[in-house]
DNA sequence: TACCCCACAAGAGAGCATTC
DNA sequence: GAATGCTCTCTTGTGGGGTA
């Protein structure tokens, strides 16, 4: 089998080197079983939005955890094991990092299957189970590799393996988990320190998901603040304040807009760059909602209406249809307008909320909670 | 002509909820 | 405890259009 590379591929092959020697290559191109673990850490180099396949490797790493934890690998005698009980299992998978909501289908069926995907010809079924009596075991064939005439166990690999790729995934959270903690803290009432920390969430280099999280946070307090009158007729004018709704998580609004303002009917759309013709396919075909573009940019909202308008006329060239684009950009808010308005709430002396809406809102975005 | 980029569609993995 | 259906969303494949 052609193994494949990613990113992560040469620290496995490090981990086998360090174990196994001059037959790690050797190892790495037979066995079953760290192919697999290579195909399913493919993710540890693609940042969050990626799958990181814990379910399916934490079904390995606890099966194999229990046959280390009774030494199975020195003593020989898995094949007398009565089994690991699949509560334990499950509660060991749950235990371990971002496996808090794993549920049974890894051990039951879905990690035999997709091993079988892969591996069509090969002869063995990674777990295996007595559904009588709830026992487990990870199929010993598979841990234990002959090259030439010798045998080798890589149980204790395939833990290693695990454990560095849940570390990669670990750091890939950690600074967005470390800056919810600090929003935490200074949720208190340090005005300084808030701003402080607002500043740093909408600067250029601030990661996108957060920047659209803090530009939602300051924005719904903004607007909560401006009521508008209405009604069917003049004696049913009524007045109600202005809503932000946002419409999805960061990553789960692929190409959507971002936020929309009730009952005006406003839509919001958060870019980091002035690249934003994609939000206007087929301008020149029919008439495009007006969009407010909350972009993630120092530049003054003239500039970068200017590099707008500059990148229309490059791609559409007739100026009627240069024109209708242009239209359609309701409002751009930059950063320093963000900050703006966020010391308007500030001065109002509850800047509080806002930082209340951000944690509430990342919570939601990245599934974390106390 | 080959290559690249982009948008869209389909496939697939993972988690939730329900049921037995 | 285990099976199953459903939903969400990430990945991959495909085709059209633009460009060198």
């Amino acid at each position: 089998m052609v193994v494949m590379e990613h990113k992560f591929t040469p620290e496995i092959v490090r981990i086998l080197e360090d174990a196994f020697g001059c037959c790690s290559k050797a190892i790495f191109q037979t066995s079953e079983l760290i192919q697999y673990l290579n195909i399913k850490t493919k993710s540890a180099s693609r940042g969050s939005k990626s799958r990181a396949s814990f379910g399916n490797l934490y079904a390995i790493y606890v099966l194999v955890e229990d046959y280390l934890g009774k030494s199975f690998h020195k003593s020989g005698e898995y094949k007398e094991y009565e089994g690991a009980r699949f509560t334990d299992l499950l509660q060991r998978m749950r235990e371990l990092p971002f496996g808090g909501k794993l549920q049974n289908h890894a051990l039951n069926h879905r990690m035999n299957k997709e091993f079988e995907k892969y591996f069509k010809i090969c002869e063995f079924t990674p777990i295996l189970r007595d559904a009588t009596t709830n026992k487990y075991w990870i199929n010993e064939n598979l841990l234990n590799i002959e090259i030439i005439d010798e045998t080798f166990n890589i149980a204790n690999v395939v833990i290693e393996i695990i454990d560095a790729y849940i570390e990669i995934k670990r750091q890939t959270f950690e600074s967005f988990i470390t800056t919810c903690q600090e929003m935490q803290k200074i949720k208190s009432d340090n005005p300084t320190a808030i701003r402080q920390f607002i500043v740093s969430m909408i600067q250029p280099n601030a990661d996108a998901r957060i920047f659209e999280i803090a530009s939602f946070g300051i924005l719904k307090k903004y607007f909560a603040g401006q009521s508008i009158y209405w009604g069917w007729t003049l004696d049913e004018i009524s007045e109600e304040s202005l809503l932000l709704y946002k419409t999805g998580r960061c990553n789960a609004n692929d190409g959507g807009i971002d936020f929309v303002m009730r009952p005006l009917g406003r839509f919001f759309q958060v870019t980091e760059t002035t690249d934003v013709k994609k939000y206007f396919l087929d301008i020149d075909k029919v008439q495009r909602y007006p969009i407010t573009f909350v972009i993630k940019s120092m530049d003054s909202a003239d500039v970068l209406r200017e590099k707008i308008e500059q990148q229309a006329k490059r791609v559409f060239s007739v100026e009627k249809v240069v024109r209708r684009y242009m239209d359609c950009i309701e409002e751009i808010i930059n950063i320093p307008l963000l900050l703006e308005r966020f010391d308007e709430i500030a001065d109002t002396g509850k800047p509080g909320p806002v930082i209340e809406e951000i944690l509430l809102q990342s919570r939601v975005e990245f599934n974390y909670d106390d």
